[in-house]
Parts: structure tokens; C-alpha cells; sequence
RNA sequence: GCGGAUGUGGCGAAAUUGGUAGACGCACUAGACUUAGGAUCUAGCGCUGCGAGGCAUGGGGGUUCGAGUCCCUCCAUCCGCACCA
């Protein structure tokens, strides 16, 4: 056999590995360790598209390529297997999730499996497999048994707590809470029942039930997290988001704010990422400041502002709509007026407020409250401007220097004070910082900055206000009310939530006759006939959000077959973090931020050696598709190719990119592809039909799906992972376009023959390699090297592409070049490398052979040519010894004939000289 | 509105610290060969000009002997956040 065929070739090699566990990997404390992971697939019915296993290449090509340099490398594969799409499908069809998670994981193996990827399958992981989210579960009940200290920075044991509380009460404590928590001294906590006492402690659990207002999703029956809504639709199937208070299980991220924020700065990550995660976050610093509301003497407006510098401009007061005094403060004049909006303002959908951020509504409750520092009296208002959420539910309304103030004074006829020069607050509102504070009593002269430490250190002094970090995001929603989840390890027991013990885990989720909620809107789970704790107590009835399963799997992998712990602490000692994480940007505030939480929890608790999970990201861009169309003649069978078109009135049509060829269709396959067009008549341009090409979502609709599977079948896999990563920086979205294949098939056929004669015949020497064949393999050892290093496939190929291009111009056949560059090849052309391998005559796989050693003997020349320039124009070449020194070169253009004619006599100001680069003369 | 990224031939793209812009591939053109193939090989291929040359990295300006790369400014496209006080 002398030709490439591929087919062979990657069928005998796929078998070899699984059948040997080639890539089975095991601790091995005498080399270096490196964990390379993709972010696990969701297992969805439509099963890979050519876009998916671009990471998947791109990783499996620094797994291979570490082995050969002698790393003990962890590549494991899994499937993060519970999630809407299986459920929403058993809706429909009534067939259990499991089977088609099953089926559709079975089939993403396969597929795997035909690209060549190097994956410890013995380390698989199914989040949706009992033995796996026994784990998960796990993880609840540690975090439901801890709350966050403040003062030591990190998660205790709820034990802890409650000895503080019998000695000392919460009056102390520096702890993440509840921000209804009440004050309780010891005394009064030994007084409490046990029920008052389960329900404080909740108000520090780390998951803790909580009424809450949540995002709601009516057709999806369940709560969304805030990730899982974007623009007031959920994310999955984009049906319309409600918010709704509700009695639900969260988990008090939180607590963890600034040290997801801090941790940040320590790891490698693209800076849109980081960024996307800062703004989540969002830490802002201000202050708190109570503003006392007149004929109310116990009760003070307390409102956020980062702004304290423009108190002497605080016209007036908002409140949120859902504010708690909105009822109590309204006199009754403005009562009417109040309840319409209020009534109002809640019944409007989340869609609606965002579509509509711009028409300013808000009305007067007719009470007053006081400016604590300028003592001015002004009036309270309510505005859906100001969100219940954020802050305290309350601003200080400063309109001279801020626009969302200065359009509701506007529109309400209230006074805009300026107290920042700079602006023109007549015009609009001045929101700079740069300025002097006036009209502001004892602010005035002062830096927008040392105004607020001033205005700050005034509040404290006068007991009105304090300092205070805010952050924007919420604690997330944890439960869910669906099916095809993790069931909540808990069970209520006189009204008080119980844990199951670590030893009645995993709680399996039960049978049910169907995935829906039950008549009385309980959750599906709702149905499962006796599934009650010791056939007693109720079980909690909702299930895990998607994220849960994979905010730890990570550490599955190392030590994925463990029934005592859910890694062997060994395992983790030594795989530790991620050293390459490669996976999609959309994770960015999603499982990127829930995994970095449930990290620095378990880090807190001592199980986990590493703060941070993930020491460098990569996002590989998304491939969209490249739709190509055909137009239809109107009211014809004809079809207009692209470029005469505008000559007929058309429609375009999608038409399958499998039957067009370089944009060229293919006519009989068209006229084969639906039987409506087994007639139709095409006007073509130079006997050709050229179509209409944009790029689209990869959809079924759209025809411009392509499948791995038919490029594997038609190229082989090697071609296709050489052709993936040729396509453009892995970081960078692109359009898929199977032109350009050919290229690269080309390359691996012309780098077989590098082997062979031209009778086909085996043609290896012993010869010694000439220079010029060493400098053609050390250049490419040396480039694919750097490539691999920077992540930067796509020029490895190319520079393949001009090592076999040499060589064959050299007629290469000599072991000593060849063998070597089939190393080099490997991690990218894993296949090819490994039957050309073993033809050398090597019993072992070239998995773990030795990645060669470039050496810069073999790529230095002893002269080289030096375009001379004067003053940057390039004037003449002159060939120069490389060995000679910068002086020497110098020296030599200096004395050159050739320059000094082009000088015309000119003294010369310098002569820069670039070693291996150009010589250029300043004159 | 705020934040981030990107912009180079007909197309995908290279250019790692400022040093001969367009490597490599696709497409295209011409030629060779032939068991006529979706094969292989050779040459050409940014624009302009017969030519030496001139002009070219979204536009304009600047720093430099020298700028795709650094600085200022404007434009376009994409992504994220969005009444966050």
C-alpha cells in the first residue's frame, strides 16, 4: 500500500488507541503535569457541527504535543448531561431524559472518536449520572453547613456560628447576611425555639432559602438565574422573564465579591473576559446616608451614593416603587396617585422597562425628608428610575450632576442646584469629575475627590451616613422547578429544611408519569409516588440549575471512579489547577464565575489546593455558517446565477451548502436535492452557476450546516484538524468555508510521498542530510515550537506546507529529516504520524516519543544579504558574513564602492544596522 | 450611553521586540504531462505604469532614518453591559 489512504489509516489507528488505552492516564509523581480541559459539551440531539470541535483541536493539539515533550498530561472529555433541551423534548415525546441523554451522548462519542482525539475516556464524566452528582449534592450540604466570616476572609463551619452566637449574638459578628437580619444577643439567641434559630441561621448559610424577588419564567415553568436572562428573555428558547418574589434556594455568592474580583488580577485570561466579570460584579465605593423624613421621627430614608461630594445638591429624594415606606410615608392627598403607579410600575414586564429606559414617569408621595448635612427640607418622590435591587432602593437626587436626575427634574419642574463647576447646568446635567465643588458650604474649593472623603468623614462624624462598598451582583438562584436535575439533598421536617446525611447520598432523582407540574403548580418532582425521607418527611421538591454540575467536574476528572470522596486528595495534590482551559466566551459571567465561587468555597474548607481553578482561558471563536443562495425567477423553474441576477426579478432561496463547490453549484445534485427542482432550467455565467454567499448562524434552516462526519468521510480527520485550525486565529469568529480543504489534504498526500518513490515504492535512506534539508526541519521544529506555545495553529500549518515543499523540491528521502518532522507533525496529524510511525519500524506509538530539539547551528547561514538602504529607501544588497559584528558590518558599508556612490559625498549622521535585517545609512 | 475587540489583495490570512508588507493556502490565468482527474507538475497573481518607477495595511494628522505595529483624532463592523445612583 503506497497510496494515503486515509480512510484505512485513521480507522486502524482510532481501534489501536482504545482498544490499547493509549491515552490512559495515570499519577505519575517522576514528570511534570499538565491539565489541558475543554469545556464539557451539553449532548444535544442535533449532535456536532464542524464548528464544535475547533477547541477540542486546538487542546488535543497541546495535549499531544506536551506528551511528546515529556509532560504527564490530563485530557479528560465528559458531558455536562442535565439541562432543559432533554426535558423540554421528554414534554414532548414522553420519553425519559436519561435515554436520549444516552443516545445522544453515545452518538457525540462517536463523532468524537473520528476526529482523533486523545481523551482519557476512563475519566469520563456524566453530571447527570447519580454517581457523579452524589458529589454535587455533596457540595450543597458543605456549603449549606458554612456561612463567610468577613474578618478571616473565608467560609466557616456553621458550628462556629452558632457557638459565637450562644457567647457573643450576631451584634459582633462581621458575617455575609441576609440584609434583613435581626440583632440578637446571646441571651436572646438561647431563648429562640429551634425553628427561630434554623431561620437566623439561614439568613448566613451559604445556600439558604430566601424570599426573594426572582426572574420567573411562566413557559419554562422555573426561575432563571440572572445569567440565564438576557434582554428579559430566557436564554433557553427566549420565552419572556417575569420578576415574582418567591420563597427560593440560593447561594450566597456574594459573600465572595471581592475575592472573585481580586482573583481576577492573578490569572491568564483574555481581558474581554475579565472585564465581562468586573462589570458583573460591579464594585462601586460610596456611602450610605440616612436622610430623616419629617413628621416620621423614627424613620430615615437611607439611600446609596458614590457621589456623597454633591450632597449640597440633593434636591430631592426617590424612592423604588417597591420600597417598604412607599405606603407608609404617602399622605393622603398623593395616596390615589401613588397606588396607580406603583400598580403600575409592577405590572409592567422586564421586557417593557428595558425597551423603554428612556420616558421619565414618577409622582410625589407628599412627604419631606431632610438633607442630613445641608438640612435642607426636600421632597420624596417615586420613580421606576430607581431599582429595588441595586443599593438601598433609594437615591439622593442630585439633577445638576446626573442625567437620569436631571431629566426627572426637568420633567417635574424641581430645582437643579449646580455645586460642581464646570458644566452648564442649565443645558444638561454635568456628571464630570473634574472640577471644584461650590455652593457647598464647607466643600467648596475642594476636589470632586477629596469632596467625597470629606462629605464621607462629615456623615460619620455627624452620625448620618457611613462609608460602604456596593456591588451589583445578587446571590443566584439556585433552585429550579423541573425534572431533569440534581434533586436538592433536603427534606422538611416541621416546617425546618433537614440535610440528608453524606451517607443517604446520592438522592437518586425518582420516576415520574410525567415531566410536567402537578395540578396544584408544584414541581414535577411533585409526581414521583413515594418519595418521601424515611417514608415520612416531605423532600424538597425543586432541583438544581444546570450550572451546578459544572462548577466542579474539573476535579472529577482527576479521580473520576473515587466512591469515598469526589477526588482523592492525592489526585488533587497533584493535577491541581487547569493549566489550559479552552471554551466559548458565552460561559463568561455564567460557569466561569459559579465555578470560580464553588473553587474558592472549597479552597476555604481545605479540600482544593488552589484558589483559582483555571489558571489560563482561552475563548475559541465561534464558526458561524456560510449560507449560499440560488435565485429563483418569479413565477418560473429558472434559476439566475449570482452575477446577472439584478436583470430578473428574483427570490433568493437557501440552498444546501453541500451541493455547491467553490460557490459553484453543482446542477444535477441540485435538481437531485428537491423533487420540485428536477426540472429546473438555469441562465449560468461562463457555464457556470455562481451562488449568493452570507454568513448566518449554523441552523438546519438555513441548509448551511455542515457535518464533521461527511469532511472526515470525503478528507479524513487529520486534513479536517489541520484545515480547522488553518482557518483563522482560534480566538477569532469566522465563517466556515469548506473551500480550502483541498489545500491541506494536498499537503498531507505530498508529505506521504516524501516517503515513497515514484513507483510507489517504500524509499527511506540512512543518507546523511545535506544543510539545506536540516535548516528545512530545524526551522519547522523551531516554528511549530513557538506556535504551540502561543496557541497560534493556523501559521504551524503554513509552515508544514513550506517544509514539505522544500523537501520534496529537494527530493528528500532521508530518515534522519523525515522522522523527526513526523513527531513534529503528530499532535496536529495524529493519524498520518502514526502509521508512518510504525512503517519506520517503531513497536511504539509515537504518543510518547521525543519531541525533537531545534538547533540554531542548522539555521544560521554563513552570509547573508542585506538590503542596504539610505535614509529607509532601499538603495542596493550587499552580501554580508552573518558572524560579523555590528562594527564589522558597519565599517564594511561604510567602505562600500557601491554606498559611496549613492552618498554622492554626503557625510553620513549613522549607520543602523538590524542583524539579519537591513543596513540603513542616515545621511 | 458605558466598556471591550476588530479593520491588511478577489477570498481565508501572515508579519513574535518599530526594520524589504501580503508568508502559506484558496480562487484565478498561462503552460506541461496524461491511464482525462475533484490528478500531478511549472510559472504568474496588491494597484498603477511599456519602463525605471510611483501608490498601497479603514480615513486624516503626528513621532521616527524607518510605522500594519507607537501617539492623537475621526469612521465602520462585531461583542458585552445597560436607568447600578
Amino acid at each position: 500500500m503506497s497510496e494515503y489512504d486515509y480512510r484505512a489509516i485513521e480507522q486502524k489507528w482510532q481501534r489501536f488507541w482504545s482498544e490499547n488505552k493509549t491515552f490512559k492516564t495515570e499519577i505519575d509523581k517522576s514528570k511534570p503535569k499538565f491539565y489541558s480541559l475543554d469545556m464539557f459539551p451539553y449532548p444535544s440531539g442535533a449532535g456536532l457541527h464542524v464548528g464544535h470541535p475547533l477547541g477540542y483541536i486546538a487542546s488535543d493539539i497541546v495535549s499531544r504535543y506536551k506528551r511528546l515533550k515529556g509532560f504527564n498530561v490530563l485530557h479528560p472529555m465528559g458531558f455536562d448531561s442535565f439541562g432543559l433541551p432533554a426535558e423540554q423534548y421528554a414534554i414532548q415525546t414522553g420519553q425519559h431524559p436519561a435515554e436520549t441523554t444516552t443516545q445522544n451522548i453515545a452518538r457525540y462519542i462517536e463523532q468524537l472518536n473520528n476526529l482523533g482525539f486523545s481523551f482519557d475516556w476512563d475519566r469520563e464524566v456524566r453530571t447527570s449520572d447519580p454517581s457523579y452528582y452524589k458529589w454535587t449534592q455533596w457540595i450543597f450540604l458543605q456549603l449549606f453547613n458554612s456561612w463567610y466570616n468577613q474578618d478571616t476572609g473565608k467560609a466557616e463551619s456553621i458550628e462556629n456560628l452558632k457557638t459565637e452566637f450562644s457567647l457573643r449574638g450576631n451584634t459582633q459578628l462581621n458575617a455575609a447576611q441576609d440584609e434583613d437580619t435581626p440583632h440578637v444577643t446571646a441571651d436572646a439567641w438561647a431563648r429562640l425555639s429551634e425553628k427561630e434559630q434554623h431561620d437566623l441561621l439561614l439568613k448566613y448559610r451559604l445556600t439558604f432559602l430566601s424570599e426573594a424577588v426572582v426572574n420567573w419564567c411562566p413557559q419554562l415553568g422555573t426561575v432563571l438565574a440572572n445569567d440565564e436572562v438576557k434582554d428579559g428573555v430566557s436564554e433557553r428558547g427566549g420565552y419572556p422573564v417575569e420578576r415574582k418574589l418567591m420563597k427560593q434556594w440560593m447561594m450566597r455568592i456574594t459573600a465572595y465579591a471581592d475575592r472573585l474580583l481580586q482573583g481576577l488580577d492573578t490569572i491568564d485570561w483574555p481581558e474581554p473576559v475579565k472585564e465581562m466579570q468586573r462589570n458583573w460584579i460591579g464594585k462601586s465605593i460610596g456611602a450610605v446616608l440616612h436622610f430623616p423624613l419629617k413628621g416620621h421621627p423614627e424613620k430615615n430614608v437611607t439611600v446609596f451614593t458614590t457621589r456623597i461630594d454633591t450632597i449640597f445638591g440633593a434636591s430631592f429624594v426617590v424612592l423604588a416603587p417597591e420600597h417598604e415606606f412607599v405606603t407608609e410615608i404617602t399622605t393622603a392627598e398623593q395616596l390615589a396617585e401613588v397606588q396607580a403607579y406603583v400598580a403600575w410600575a409592577k405590572n409592567r414586564s422586564e421586557r417593557d422597562r428595558m425597551t423603554d429606559v428612556k420616558s421619565v414617569t414618577g409622582v410625589f408621595t407628599g412627604a419631606y425628608a431632610v438633607n442630613p448635612i445641608s438640612g435642607d427640607k426636600v421632597p420624596v418622590w417615586i420613580a421606576d428610575y430607581v431599582l429595588a435591587g441595586y443599593g438601598t432602593g433609594a437615591v439622593m437626587a442630585v439633577p445638576g450632576h446626573d442625567t437620569r436626575d436631571y431629566a426627572f427634574a426637568k420633567k417635574f419642574n424641581l430645582p437643579i442646584l449646580e455645586v460642581v463647576a464646570g458644566g452648564d447646568v442649565s443645558k444638561e446635567a454635568f456628571a464630570g469629575k473634574e472640577g471644584k465643588i461650590i455652593n457647598s458650604g464647607f466643600l467648596n474649593g475642594m476636589d470632586v475627590k477629596d469632596a467625597i472623603l470629606a462629605g464621607i468623614a462629615r456623615a460619620e462624624e455627624l452620625g448620618v451616613g457611613k462609608a460602604r462598598i456596593n456591588y451589583r451582583m445578587r446571590d443566584a438562584v439556585f433552585g429550579r422547578q423541573r425534572y431533569w436535575g440534581e434533586p436538592v439533598p433536603v427534606y422538611y421536617k416541621d416546617g425546618i429544611a433537614e440535610l440528608l446525611d453524606d451517607s443517604e447520598l446520592p438522592l437518586v432523582l425518582p420516576d415520574v408519569d410525567a415531566y410536567l407540574p402537578t395540578e396544584t403548580g408544584e414541581p414535577p418532582l411533585g409526581r414521583a409516588q413515594d418519595w418521601k425521607y424515611r417514608g415520612e418527611f416531605e423532600y424538597e421538591l425543586s432541583t438544581m440549575p444546570g450550572w451546578a454540575g459544572s462548577s466542579w467536574y474539573w476535579y472529577r476528572y482527576m479521580d473520576a471512579q473515587n466512591d469515598q470522596a469526589f477526588a482523592s486528595k492525592e489526585a488533587i495534590d497533584y493535577w491541581q489547577a487547569v493549566d489550559l482551559y479552552i471554551g466559548g466566551s458565552e460561559h463568561a459571567t455564567g460557569h466561569l464565575l459559579y465555578s470560580r465561587f464553588w473553587n474558592k468555597f472549597l479552597f476555604d474548607l481545605g479540600l482544593v489546593n488552589q484558589d483559582e481553578p483555571f489558571k489560563k482561558l482561552v475563548n475559541q471563536g465561534m464558526i458561524q455558517g456560510r449560507s449560499n443562495f440560488v435565485y429563483r425567477v418569479k413565477n418560473s423553474n429558472q434559476f439566475v446565477s449570482f452575477g446577472l441576477k439584478e436583470n430578473y426579478d428574483v427570490t433568493p432561496l437557501h440552498v444546501d451548502v453541500n451541493i455547491v463547490e467553490n460557490d459553484v453549484l453543482d446542477l444535477e445534485r441540485f435538481k437531485a436535492w428537491r423533487s420540485d427542482f428536477a426540472d429546473a432550467e438555469f441562465i449560468l455565467e461562463d457555464g457556470k452557476y455562481h451562488v449568493g454567499v452570507e454568513v448566518e448562524k449554523m441552523s438546519k434552516s438555513k441548509h448551511n450546516v455542515v457535518n464533521p462526519d461527511v469532511l472526515v468521510e470525503e478528507y479524513g480527520a487529520d486534513t479536517l484538524r489541520m484545515y480547522e485550525m488553518f482557518l483563522g486565529p482560534l480566538e477569532q469568529f469566522k465563517p466556515w468555508n469548506t473551500n480550502g480543504m483541498d489545500g491541506v489534504y494536498k499537503f498531507l498526500r505530498r508529505f506521504w510521498k516524501l516517503f515513497y518513490d515514484e513507483q510507489g515504492n517504500w524509499a527511506v535512506t540512512a543518507d546523511q542530510p545535506t544543510s539545506a534539508e536540516l535548516k528545512a526541519l530545524h526551522k519547522t521544529i523551531k516554528k511549530i515550537e513557538e506556535d504551540v506555545e502561543r496557541l497560534s495553529f493556523g501559521t504551524s500549518v503554513s509552515q508544514f506546507m513550506i517544509c514539505v515543499n522544500e523537501l520534496t523540491a529537494l527530493k528528500t528521502k532521508k530518515r534522519a529529516i523525515l522522522e523527526p518532522l513526523t513527531v513534529v507533525l503528530a499532535p496536529y496529524a495524529p493519524h498520518i504520524a502514526e502509521e508512518l510511525w510504525s512503517r519506520l519500524g517503531h513497536a511504539e506509538t509515537i504518543t510518547y516519543a521525543t519531541f525533537p530539539t531545534w538547533q540554531e547551528e542548522f539555521l544560521t547561514e554563513s552570509t547573508f544579504d542585506y538590503p542596504i538602504s539610505v535614509n529607509g529607501k532601499v538603495r542596493s544588497k550587499k552580501t554580508f558574513d552573518l558572524k560579523a559584528t555590528k562594527e564589522e558590518v558597519e565599517k564594511a558599508v561604510l567602505a562600500s564602492e557601491q554606498v559611496q556612490k549613492l552618498l554622492e559625498g554626503k557625510p553620513v549622521k549613522k549607520v543602523i544596522v538590524v542583524p539579519g535585517k537591513i543596513v540603513n545609512v542616515v545621511i
